[in-house]
DNA sequence: GTTGAGCGTT
């Protein structure tokens, strides 16, 4: 399997002591993160490991389990539900053939083949085919799915549907609260849902894994970690730009934007840092240059 | 049409 620009394979490795086996028991797990895809499934966003290690310490839950993900993304979830013996099925939106793509070419670099792990097009609120024809579920998962208001009942309505058909099939989430504003509440009780949440705190602690380093400082508003970023230099591609911020902290994600016609750069473009220190760092910061020319800082709005 | 204020992509 090849990697295109920009993309990284990753490993995670979780290992746990078994009690019942008197042995150590562990997985390794490679998937393919682009942090600076414009699409946000080929990121790797710290949901994901979050459900992953949660689904690791009930992995003898697991065996035999037939289990549905939901926008895979990068499929860590998923993956490592496979390799404790579930019979997954990963999905992303089947309005994006590339990123259902991706979860093939995931299963085929941890070595699952199609009879194993099964990889759909699933459209959140649309119940084609795909949909219909799913056997029945014991648990779906997602992670970090709640991203965008617009489409948490569509959300819902597919996990709404998939349960209705099966009740004794869970839903499990995890997302990262961006805004105090939003929630799924209203919708939960629209859709005839009950939900519980699941504490953390103790999360890791068998595997020896600290979570903060897994979510990092995540608990905040997207706005405060990105900046804007303008009078560059027209020469500098995004992988500069991405250079020049690296030294202020981790960096998911950096563009610089480019003319969807010409195909040349508009002179901006967008940082977003994995915490929001690094962006205050920058703010206080002054002469910013790249390759000598001064460049223009600022929040995004 | 060879630039210099601006807030993109999915």
């Amino acid at each position: 399997m090849s990697l295109l620009a920009n993309e990284c394979v990753r490993e995670f490795t979780y290992k746990s002591f078994s009690v019942e086996k008197k042995e150590e028991e562990s997985v390794k797990i490679k998937i393919i993160d682009n942090p600076e895809a414009v699409a946000y499934c080929s990121i790797l966003w710290p949901s994901a490991p979050i459900l992953a290690l949660y689904l690791w310490e009930h992995r003898s839950e697991l065996i035999g389990k037939y289990i549905l993900e939901l926008g895979s993304g990068t499929a860590l979830p998923g993956i490592l539900a496979a390799k404790c013996g579930a019979h997954v099925t990963l999905s992303e939106s089947a309005l994006l053939p590339r990123s259902v793509n991706n979860l093939k070419r995931t299963c085929e670099l941890n070595d699952l083949n199609s009879s194993q792990v099964a990889v759909i097009g699933i459209t959140w609120g649309l119940f084609t085919s795909n949909v219909l024809q799913l056997k029945p579920l014991d648990l779906i998962i997602a992670s970090d799915c709640f991203y965008d208001p617009s489409v948490f009942e569509d959300i819902l309505a597919t996990v709404s549907f998939l349960i209705d058909r099966n009740p004794h099939t869970e839903f499990l989430t995890t997302y990262q609260e961006r805004s105090s504003d939003w929630s799924i509440e209203p919708l939960l009780h629209k859709w005839q849902l009950a939900c519980s949440s699941i504490s953390i705190d103790s999360l890791g602690v068998e595997s020896d894994i600290d979570i903060n380093d897994l979510v990092g400082n995540h608990s905040i508003h997207f706005g405060l970690q990105k900046i804007f970023v303008s009078n560059l230099p027209w020469t500098i591609s995004s992988r500069e730009l991405r250079q020049y911020f690296s030294g202020f902290g981790n960096i998911y994600q950096a563009r610089v934007v480019f003319d969807r016609d010409t195909g040349l750069s508009k002179g901006f473009g967008f940082v977003t840092f994995q915490s929001e220190e690094s962006v205050n760092k920058v703010l206080k910061s002054t002469n910013h240059t790249i390759e000598g020319q001064p460049i223009v800082i600022q929040p995004t709005k």
